[in-house]
RNA sequence: GGCGAGGUAGCUCAGUCGGUUAGAGCACAGGCUUCAUAAGCCUGGGGUCGCGGGUUCGAGUCCCGCCCUCGCUACCA
């Protein structure tokens, strides 16, 4: 086989956060890959770098009272730490604050300029005069500017309560989260590349040839090619913590715009280092350039990334591999029940190795989100790991530790040629990166060998002094199962693999290992590889991760334990109000005496309120998520009884029924305590 | 509503080009073994392959319709 020469690349991490175990799937993923091709005998290379940029990164300095520098500086040594522990092995780990990045981006823009894509907008921006900055929209908050809803409290971009789609500028008393002043309007002019004019070849790209999953082809073709490609903002005007625009003085390049060049960025970097020529890695037929990246970053990497890399000339991906997101036991990783779990907490309590398998066995080629079970996960490493393949070595070893495995390889019975056989099943499996497909296939040949001592029964041939030789081709034969399946576990268990070549006196090197079998060689003593997950350290960290999140505090609330996180996503509004505001909103008791599905209608359900007497309401409520229809008959509800009356696609809503919680599977009813009568009014 | 992915044993999943009696691991039950990290081996129970129709000598697999779940997206709150 021919070497492949590889470049590949995880997505870069942001540098205001901790690695997570959710990160770690894709740097996992890739290292497995990248592990496999160089096994292989590929010329494979596995770039990465911090991502530095932006305005989270320039508020957090500022909070922190030291320079940007400092700040992703630190965070850099503590993701490669964090990446150290888990063994995800990069040839190089930069930064996008590098002066190799600086200069590819000034090259890249300058290509982007000379192709004409570059227009100029002047766009209007809310401004905090007291921090100093332009705000993102994010970091405005103000009441909905839509009459009928005026829900305050909304971030810039939309609204959480009635999802109308504003610009910060519309906001209703807008307030700075930054520092509470109130924004004042500027203009600013911003730059834009019109991809549109690269519309037809990314429609080409991203449908033809096998860069993409099927899946994320029909998404782009769904969502964006089949309109018109909005123009990209590409920058930002000063104070932004990144790269000054040569050419736009006063103006920074996004932090989008700049983070995948670091994946250049990068590789040059480590080309200076290496002597090796950046040109024949990043503009040669003969290198394949692979991404890996998680599913909410797709739309960069399919269709603004290959947009530059055409224009300034650079090769384009051969593949952009998307993954889903990791659950913790079937839902999104949460702070509160501590299964938000950073690299470092996980790697102070359990075997890093034991997450490279389950993430391996739980890993395919699709964009699907992968489960982390705590209970399967046990399971499966005590069972796969522990109980089958490592004890092979483990019931077999010691009965020739010390002496040479059989000169010439014995007869298995064709063992060890069916295990080689496999090979290139499993290495197709790991190439198309369906790990569990590999996984399954690797476990079925310790299954085998474990029947086969089953069947030979070394411990009886131990006491018979007239059969050692039986004994040593016995065990030699068991070995080498063992290190056949050690061999095609090496990209997922590096550490395994490297106790194994110790074990029997040869490292394994190179993917073919699994083709011979070894003879002659002295096998060492038998020592513990890996062992059973200990529960209670899987409890540790879940009880250590909480704590992170939710600092004790001294004072009563304690005892609840309740979280920062509603507080957090929706902040406390700045401004008062006056008692006459309150009573301008009419709350009222009311009993639901008819609830319906609404046909069509994915979150709606219809209910009629009674006020008591004969006043009826129909109103329409957003809680299909959360409650059946049947289980809300009956039920006192507090409404919003004044509320304009709103016609909807479905009918007439004459109010609205108060609720809390961040909405999804988590809307909780307002209920009031017993002896409330409908009608009665809310004070 | 639109697009996409799914629905196979209690759980996690495999099932190739349509081909014999639909499989594995875990869990469960019984037995064997006692070398091994309370590991291993054997046997067993357990299935309307989401539902209905169609094509075919033959359908888990192909076609049509429907139901349900998940993701994205829109509407909506």
């Amino acid at each position: 086989m021919n070497p492949r020469q590889i470049l590949v690349t995880a997505a870069l991490p942001y540098a205001n956060g901790h690695i997570h175990i959710g990160h770690l799937v894709e740097y996992i993923q890739t290292d497995i890959w990248v592990r496999f091709q160089k096994l292989r005998g590929h010329n494979c290379r596995y770039f990465c770098a911090d991502d530095t940029h932006g305005t989270a990164i320039m508020i957090r300095a500022r909070q922190e009272g030291r320079p940007e520098e400092e700040l992703i500086a630190d965070m850099r040594a503590a993701h490669v730490a964090d990446f150290g522990k888990f063994d995800i092995e990069f040839d190089n780990y930069g930064s996008t604050n590098s002066d190799q990045n600086r200069q590819l981006c000034e090259q890249i823009w300058t290509s982007i300029r000379a192709a004409g894509l570059v227009n100029e907008k002047e766009i209007e921006q809310l401004y905090d005069p007291e921090a100093g900055t332009f705000l993102a929209d994010r970091f405005v908050k103000g009441t909905c500017p839509n009459p009928e809803c005026s829900a305050p409290n909304q971030y810039g971009d939309s609204c959480d309560k009635c999802g109308h789609t504003h610009s910060p500028a519309e906001l209703i008393a807008p307030k700075s989260t930054l520092s509470g002043a109130t924004p004042e309007l500027r203009k600013a002019t911003h730059l834009f590349v019109q991809i549109e004019k690269l519309h037809d070849f990314l429609a080409e790209w991203t449908q033809s040839g096998q860069h993409l999953q099927t899946e994320v082809a029909n998404y782009l073709k769904g969502h964006f090619l089949g309109q018109e490609l909005r123009d990209w903002d590409v920058s930002r005007p000063a104070p932004y913590f990144g790269f000054e625009i040569p050419d736009a003085k006063g103006n920074y390049w996004y932090v989008w715009f700049d983070a995948p060049i670091g994946y250049i960025g990068s590789t040059l970097e480590w080309c200076q280092r290496e002597g090796e020529n950046l040109a024949d890695w990043w503009n040669s037929e003969q290198t394949e350039i692979h991404h890996f990246i998680g599913k909410d970053i797709t739309y960069f990497h399919t269709l603004f990334w290959p947009a530059m890399l055409k224009t300034a000339g650079f090769s384009l991906p051969e593949k952009v591999h998307i993954h889903g997101f990791l659950t913790v036991d079937g839902e999104k990783m949460s702070k509160s029940k501590g299964t938000f779990i950073a690299a470092s907490t996980y790697a102070r309590h359990l075997d890093p190795s034991y997450l490279r398998y389950f993430f391996a066995s739980k890993l395919s080629s699709r964009v699907d989100d992968i489960d982390l079970s705590l209970e399967e996960f046990k399971a499966k490493v005590d069972s796969d790991l522990v109980g089958k393949v490592v004890n092979i070595a483990s019931r077999t070893a010691k009965f020739i530790a010390g002496q040479p495995l059989s000169a010439a390889y014995p007869d298995d019975g064709g063992l060890f040629a069916q295990g080689a056989a496999v090979s290139e099943k499993i290495a197709e499996a790991f190439e198309n990166c369906d790990y569990g497909a590999a996984v399954r296939e690797i476990m079925v040949l310790a299954d085998r060998a474990n029947q086969f001592i089953e069947a030979r029964e070394p411990w009886k041939l131990r006491k018979d002094e007239t059969r050692q030789e039986e004994l040593r081709d016995t065990c030699s034969i068991a070995l080498n199962l063992f290190r056949q399946i050690a061999v095609y576990l090496a990209p997922v268990l590096p550490r395994l693999a490297a106790q194994t070549g110790e074990l029997l006196g040869s490292p394994i090197q190179h993917w073919s290992d699994a083709q011979s079998p070894l003879t002659g060689t002295e096998v060492g003593q038998f020592q513990h590889m890996l062992n059973r997950v200990d529960i209670q350290k899987v409890e540790a960290m879940i009880e250590e991760s909480k704590e992170a999140s939710a600092p004790a505090t001294e004072d009563a609330a304690a005892q609840y334990n309740d979280g920062p996180e509603a507080l957090e996503k929706e902040p406390l509004v700045a401004e008062n109000c006056s008692i006459d505001d309150v009573v301008k909103v009419d709350m009222r008791v009311a009993r639901v005496i008819e609830a319906n599905h609404v046909e069509g209608a994915d979150k709606l359900l219809q209910l009629t309120l009674s006020l008591g007497g004969d006043v009826r309401r129909n109103v329409f409520a957003g809680i299909k998520s959360c409650y059946n229809p049947e289980d809300l008959v009956g039920r006192l509800v507090i409404c919003c009884a004044n509320l304009a009356p709103r016609k909807m696609r479905f009918g007439i809503s004459e109010g609205m029924v108060l609720a809390c919680g961040p909405g999804g599977k988590e809307i909780f009813l307002l209920n009031p305590d017993d002896g409330a009568q409908p009608g009665m009014r809310v004070h």
